[in-house]
DNA sequence: TTGTAGGCGTTATCAC
DNA sequence: GTGATAACGCCTACAA
């Protein structure tokens, strides 16, 4: 084969083959370059295969390492709802602490629809990855049990599911929600309408609804009774019960509070439509900061989690299982933050 | 050896072999149900495979099908910010298309630091990508140039990188833009200032700034002098500037556009610092909308970027790309929405 | 310090 | 309709 005057350009990706024969040692030998073991390697060898493999420009195929060693080097991770900033906040603590140990993540949204869910789980199978993180919708329980048995570890974000046992990372909603109960009974609201999406098969709505009952009850504060759950995608529902709660408090010193982000903008806007001023007519806060939390009204009094923080710590833990850690599993619960703004003055 | 009372529970992954065993056929007709080659299998036999396959909960594995077809079925996502609400849209449009497809994603965010968008580059490669999706931070033209000599299909998002011609989809920002612009003309601004990060390396910042320009130029405005430009991580440089503004402007009507919605977060809180009431003392407006932006004071005036639908082009275009699709280059730009809301008073 | 050989799970080619 | 067999690119004994 004639190979003077060829371009640049490679006829295929080079393969550990091609590096070998050009540095003119064995694919063994590349082999153990690749895999950083460099002792085994005379420098002079050493210093040739540098200079082969950045002048073919190798990179080992990973389909073709992942086949061999059987494992994949990537994390599946399956978030709910990758639209809200919650998701995306996760996200990049995840993908800090898996890009720094070699992995890649497969991710993937299931817009909390349960057959997606179950087809992404399918696929993540498919690719036979290494570990699994994710915001499940609650329904597909049998089949992250299958997962499990089949030695793939999996961590849980945000919620638990019941009667599965596997590890999970996220906010201490009870102790947040107690303390953010605490100070709004302390500002002095005679009314707090509580509002959440089902708690049924949500483990932390259940726990922040628990916490709130639970310091109300404690203080003997008639809005024990004032819980509102209504499905997202029920707009009359949601519009009913709120004009329910605003007509009972209406003489009273009145507040909302939103259980998550969602619910947070759904009734900052019901209460805008109503022409009821906030803070001066009625108090607000929820669950989830935002960027423009400080810049809506007065500012918005929140609940901050610690969701890169989150997403960190469940990659290390999904990592630490991969690497043969055993030990029982670990429910981890970060602290949250209350940030007080304009939304929750003082009614005393 | 004895298989009786085995648990359910499989000792390993099943294999196409395992399959092939139990439903007492070869390898290679298994092969053929999964390659969906149905008219070359008698009924009986699909159905013996279709009972196996399940009972043995088989999953293809995707590294060994990939490293044998030389594709992997995945495509790469390359977000210089995946914080950015536009970049979790685009995200979302994609990867309808994408599962559609049978493809799968693997996503990954840059922060806008070059040396981590090469990282990722490289692992992509890794990967054996089919094709990649990049928001680029505009900086690594060489290597994408080496991805495409390898014949890795490729489309930008949102930018163009000067001197390189692939697929783009993005936002019709020179419209958009002009459309805006005459707007506020309209409302009778006396001073318009444009806020925006550095144009340098990034195309669609250019393009809006050029409208912008071009329409107060035609119509003789002031304020085709009132361009800005800072840098994201210099806060001072940005007061300052702001400041600048806003004293020049002091006795005129006024208000305040930003290019991206980062800067309109940054803009809102400077007025807010400043003691500015948005609009009675001067208006504001920009690109993006979030879903925040209604409640902002009487509504924020915004330009909201049709995100999903960029995702959903953009992995078409890439997939008819690994279909086989020699045209040229194509350079998709989508009409956006200029939403009028409360913050852009007319003046008139 | 280096090399040989076999196999990971799949698909493609060819044969019956 | 069906099957045997040889790759794909890599890693890992085992040898030398």
């Amino acid at each position: 084969m004639d190979t003077t005057n060829q371009p640049p350009k490679p006829p295929h990706k080079a393969t550990i083959a091609d590096v070998a024969k050009a540095a003119g040692v064995s694919k063994t030998t590349i082999s153990r370059y690749l895999s950083g073991d460099y002792k085994s390697i005379s420098s002079a060898t050493l210093i040739r295969i540098k200079e082969t493999v950045s002048e073919l420009r190798y990179r080992p195929n990973r389909m073709a390492r992942g086949l061999r060693q059987d494992r994949s080097y990537s994390i599946g991770m399956i978030f709910a709802d990758i639209s809200n900033p919650y998701s995306t906040s996760v996200l990049r603590g995840a993908e800090d602490v898996c890009t720094n140990q070699g992995y890649s993540m497969i991710v993937c949204n299931t817009d909390n629809d349960p057959i997606k869910e179950k087809n992404y789980i399918a696929m993540m199978q498919a690719h036979r990855i290494d570990g699994l993180i994710i915001h499940p919708t609650g329904h597909n329980k049998e089949i992250l049990e299958e997962m499990a048995e089949d030695q793939i570890p999996i961590v849980f974000i945000d919620r638990t599911i019941q009667g599965l046992s596997y590890d999970t990372v996220g906010t201490d909603n009870y102790n947040a929600m107690s303390e953010a109960a605490r100070f709004f009974l302390g500002q002095g609201y005679e009314r707090i309408g509580f509002f959440s999406q089902p708690f049924q098969n949500v483990s932390s709505r259940y726990e922040r609804y628990q916490a709130f009952i639970e310091v109300l009850g404690e203080a003997g504060h008639p809005s024990i009774n004032d819980i509102y759950e209504f499905e997202i995608r029920n707009q009359d529902q949601f519009e009913a019960k709120l004009d329910q709660f605003l007509a009972e408090s209406a003489d009273k010193s009145r507040m909302l509070f939103a259980a998550n982000a969602v619910t947070q903008l759904k009734l900052i806007n019901a209460l805008q439509k109503r022409g009821l001023r906030i803070p001066d007519d009625i108090g607000i806060s929820g669950f989830d900061d935002s960027e423009w939390a400080p810049v809506i009204g007065a500012g918005l009094t929140t609940i901050e989690q610690p969701t890169y923080e989150i997403g960190q710590k469940a990659m290390e833990r999904v990592l630490e299982r991969i690497g043969g850690d055993k030990s029982p599993e670990s429910h981890l619960a970060l602290s949250a933050n209350l940030i007080i703004r304009g939304s929750t003055p003082s009614r005393n």
